[in-house]
DNA sequence: CCTCAAATGAGATAGAATCTCATTTAGGAT
DNA sequence: ATCCTAAATGAGATTCTATCTCATTTGAGG
């Protein structure tokens, strides 16, 4: 996602206190599984650097890092929240059927983003795209 | 997103019983503002149809819709579900900031779906577009 | 109009998200 | 180094969505 020197610094100077809890945070986030983790994975991992830490922490630190655009809410075919950097795009192929998820890279929206964001004055960040179908396996 | 009596005739067709709870979740569906509903919305809406509607059974008809394959779940930044036509794209324009929702017609992405479909042998039947960002009156 | 598997409603239960409040603490001021 | 205070925290209560259970009802074929 980014390193935790990164967001802990984001955080400082964005005029939040550097606890002990909120570095268990940033330091679960840039773990290399650190994407797409939901609320009670990040508590869970992060308990095991802090064990003090709390769920309500949780929300709240992640509350902050939305707020500052360093990460991005995103539900991937469930009622849970999860999160991912704020930038670039995030492209999932899901099965319908079995719920699997496949992450692409190559990509081919950026010409329509640029378009839409002058048709509609959006200031686009970010996108997200996704495709159902079967995969191999359930067809 | 269909008519009723499309929607009926398929479930008929797959061997479901045609109660009248199902027959005002199908016909809450299929009004002008039949997209994008959460089963709470659904509830309330067919209730006024059919008084003795209850969620659980909101609940279990959009299972049996979402198997069929006749309307697809989708999440819009929040922890509720909600339905779309199973078919074709959905395309948003959503603000970080307000939650704003535009959607969008113009689509780019079908040779893509194309190349991923082969190359990952999945079967795409749909796809969700969304572009995050700041909406020209949040910014 | 009978029959019975399918469907339903009501309420219990589980899980995610939010809120409240008394206690603790980071970090600037002294 | 110590003090001070607004910010942050932990624990538990609460709300909301989703799922499950089970006794009762009902659609639709025979």
């Amino acid at each position: 996602m980014s390193t935790t020197s990164d967001l802990a610094q984001q955080l400082k100077q964005s005029g939040y206190k550097l606890t002990p809890a909120r570095r268990a945070v940033l330091e679960v986030l840039q773990t290399p599984d650190g994407e797409h983790l939901s609320h009670n994975q990040i508590l869970v991992e992060g308990q095991k650097i802090y064990s003090k830490l709390s769920r309500a922490t949780v929300y709240r630190t992640m509350e902050v890092l939305v707020k500052l655009r360093l990460v991005r809410p995103l539900y991937l075919n469930e009622p849970t929240q999860r999160f991912v950097s704020a930038e670039g795009g995030h492209h999932h192929l899901v099965c319908s059927n079995c719920g699997q998820v496949v992450e692409f890279e190559h990509c081919t929206v950026d010409q329509l983003a640029q378009e839409l964001s002058e048709q509609y004055h959006f200031q686009i960040a970010n996108h997200l795209l996704e495709f159902y179908g079967l995969c191999a396996a359930c067809q």
